[in-house]
Order: C-alpha cells, then sequence, then structure tokens
DNA sequence: TGTTGTGAATCTCTTCACAGCT
DNA sequence: AGCTGTGAAGAGATTCACAACA
C-alpha cells in the first residue's frame, strides 16, 4: 500500500500539522505543507492520497482531518508498546524527547546491566535489569524495540527482543542486526549521516 | 557525481571494511560485503565503481586498498572540523562516540548555553559558552555543524553556524531548519525513524 | 568454476500537467 | 483565479545478465 518513504513524510507531516494546530491554523494547503516539510505540493498532495481525506480547492485541507487521517494510518488503534535498551547519553535522550509524546506508542519500560541505572524510574519510565528483557517483553506485550547499547552488546539485545516476540526494532547501534525476516529494523547511523554531511559541505565549496 | 545514496552506503561499507581489516581479512567478494551491509552483490559492485580501485575475480577487492579508496572519496586531505552545539544527553552521546574516531573528521569544540557545561572538557572536547560560537567557528576554521539543542533554539544556532561558514548541519531537532541553499542539511528524525518502525512492525503481523 | 565490471532492463519514486472544482 | 486529485511522463536507483577474465 504505502511506501517506507511516504510513511516517513506522514509523521514528518503530523508533527507539522500539530504546529499548525497549536497556531490556531484550520486549512493549509498542500504548498504550504510542502514547505515547511522540505517537498513539493504534488509529492505531499500524492502522499495524502494514501489518507481517506480528501482537500477543497478553496480552503485547501481542513487541519484536524489530516492529524485524523493520519493517525488513522501511522497509530495501532489499541496502541503500541515500545522498549528501550541501554540507558546511556543516547538512551536517555531518547526517554526524554518520547515521555508522554504519543498516547498510542509509549515507551514502557528501558532496561540496563548496570544495576546502578536499574530500580530507578527515568522520565517517568520503569528502569528494569537486562536478565528481565525477555520476560517484560512478553508480559507487556511489548512490540518495538529501541536499541541504544554499545556495538558489542547489540545483537544479543536484538536476539532476545526477537525472540521475545518484538517485531519491529530501532537501532541506534553501528552494526548490521541479524533478525528474522518478519522484523522490520530501521537503522539510525550517525556516522554515515555525519560523514555524508561533511561530504557534502565539501562539495558545495567545491562545485557550484 | 556520486549519489546522495551512494555516498551513504560507502561510509557503512568503510566501517564494515574496518572491522574485516581487524579480523585479519585481506580480501572481500562484493556478495560478502552486500551481506554484511544488508544490500546485493550488484550494488556494492555498482557503488565500487566510483572508487578508482579495481577487484579481481579470483581474490574479489583487497580490503586495504578498498579503504583507501573510500577514504580518498569521502575525507578531506587537509581533514574537516566539526563543532557541537547542544551538550545535553544527546550531545554528549554524539560526542563519546566520535571522539577520536576519524582523524579526518574531529569533533573540534562544543557549545553550549548552560554556563554550568561550560569550561569543562567532554570526552576530550573544550565546552564553550553559546556567546562564543560565531567567533570560534571562524577561529578554528569549523565547516560542519551538529545541532543537539532542542527545537526551539535550533534555527536560530543554524542561524549563527551558516552565518560563521558552515557548509553543512548534521540536525537532531525536529525543525526544519531554513538555511541558504549553498549549505546542505540532514536531518535525523528519531520520531519519524520510531513511527516508521511501529508502523511496520504492524504490517509484518497483519500481512504475509 | 566463480568472480568482476557494466550496458541494458526494470523497478520505484517524483514531478509534470491538466481536468475538474469552487 | 487558484486549488485538488491523478494519469502519464520523467528521473533516479536498483537489479539483471552476460562478456571478460583469472
Amino acid at each position: 500500500m504505502a511506501s517506507d518513504k511516504t510513511i516517513g513524510r506522514l509523521s514528518r507531516y503530523r508533527r507539522i500539522l500539530y504546529s499548525l494546530q497549536a497556531s490556531g491554523k484550520a486549512n493549509v494547503y498542500s504548498h504550504e505543507l510542502a514547505r515547511l516539510a522540505r517537498g513539493t505540493a504534488a509529492q505531499v498532495r500524492r502522499d495524502l492520497m494514501v489518507l481517506g481525506c480528501t482537500g477543497s480547492p478553496t480552503h485547501g485541507y481542513d487541519v484536524d482531518c489530516l492529524i485524523e487521517s493520519v493517525a488513522q494510518v501511522l497509530d495501532a488503534p489499541e496502541g503500541q508498546r515500545v522498549a528501550l535498551v541501554g540507558i546511556g547519553n543516547l538512551g536517555r535522550a531518547v526517554l526524554a524527547y518520547f515521555v508522554g509524546r504519543r498516547p498510542k506508542l509509549s515507551i514502557v519500560a528501558a532496561f540496563d546491566k548496570d544495576p546502578q541505572k536499574v530500580e530507578r524510574v527515568t522520565h517517568g519510565c520503569p528502569c528494569l535489569p537486562m536478565d528481565s528483557l525477555g520476560k517484560t517483553i512478553r508480559e507487556k506485550c511489548i512490540e518495538v524495540g529501541i536499541i541504544t547499547v554499545p556495538a558489542g552488546a547489540a545483537q544479543e539485545v536484538a536476539d532476545t527482543l526477537c525472540e521475545a516476540g518484538v517485531m519491529g526494532l530501532l537501532n541506534f547501534a553501528p552494526v548490521r542486526l541479524w533478525v528474522p525476516s518478519t522484523v522490520y529494523v530501521e537503522d539510525i547511523d550517525v556516522t554515515m549521516s555525519l560523514e555524508k554531511v561533511a561530504f557534502f559541505a565539501r562539495q558545495v565549496k567545491a562545485g557550484a
């Protein structure tokens, strides 16, 4: 149905729509949304086609309706639970950002192998010991895992998560994870992104 | 010349090549590299075409030669300097990961508006006050900026960085940055990635 | 045999362009 | 006039497939 890329952009649109809503804007044109989302008007319209929601030539799209429609695609009606593994600086940053932001997608448990970090509550999220990982995933019906452990520990964590029934992983560790083909993995590779930026920063200077 | 995507993959290949080198492997076939990089053999060969380096049907590619060739594309001979702005959990995570990892791409200064965090050295990187941002960028000839400040502060930081001559930005803040068209921006949008993972985690379960 | 290097084919994503609407 | 919705065209990236080679 909707491609990987479209799903990503719908998420981005949603953030923009929330801020438009907060600023009291009731309607939005595709070209406005495009400007705010680094895209073209045609692309926005294409993406919005996957939602049921239709726009009007006179007022554009209704902001509330779009938010509703995006939620219908992106959010699970019954909600989805997420576990974060690795409470280092990165893990804490992700926790701090996410807690309470999406009612339908909440980080319900964090794990670390360091007992110092465990048995506390960080950003409203209980921190649990690593050896209870599989058990907790099953008990709390957690479907998504965020891996913020060092590279050397990532595969083992992924194995435990997958075995416990997680169907999607957001992986910050700079290694390829081997998981069953039914599990969706998205990598966030900061080194790659930074090297890309450095490369194109140079190109611009050299080229046109 | 080389596309955005190819440059990204070259960076990924490099990491894999380093680990192959560390494990004493002298040669590698395209299909091996593909397996380690989530790609196809044909794709790897295409990507490697942009390097001068050529492989042999009998032994595949020479690992040392590939590393050398990738460096010739990705690294600036004279090196590039990076500044990180925003020493929160996320900023510290990025600092900790990067320090000393790439001789040709080093974070030479970090900035924060909180005086508590300033005048210290984190992970071998001097932390400076925000009001010296522009001045330091110019003095140290910094070409790349990493933005790890909250969303509300990101645009202002970007403005200062661009004005001081930075040509590339790696942006973690969930906002669109407005910069001159000569500046390359790469966004890392964790919310988007997580929502994508959650979406496809559900699809797999529902679909095939 | 099994690999590389690459033209050609294919697939996917994006943009164009315009009918239909208000 | 200026927008949406969308078929069709275009651009870009990936994969195929095979000649050349060791």
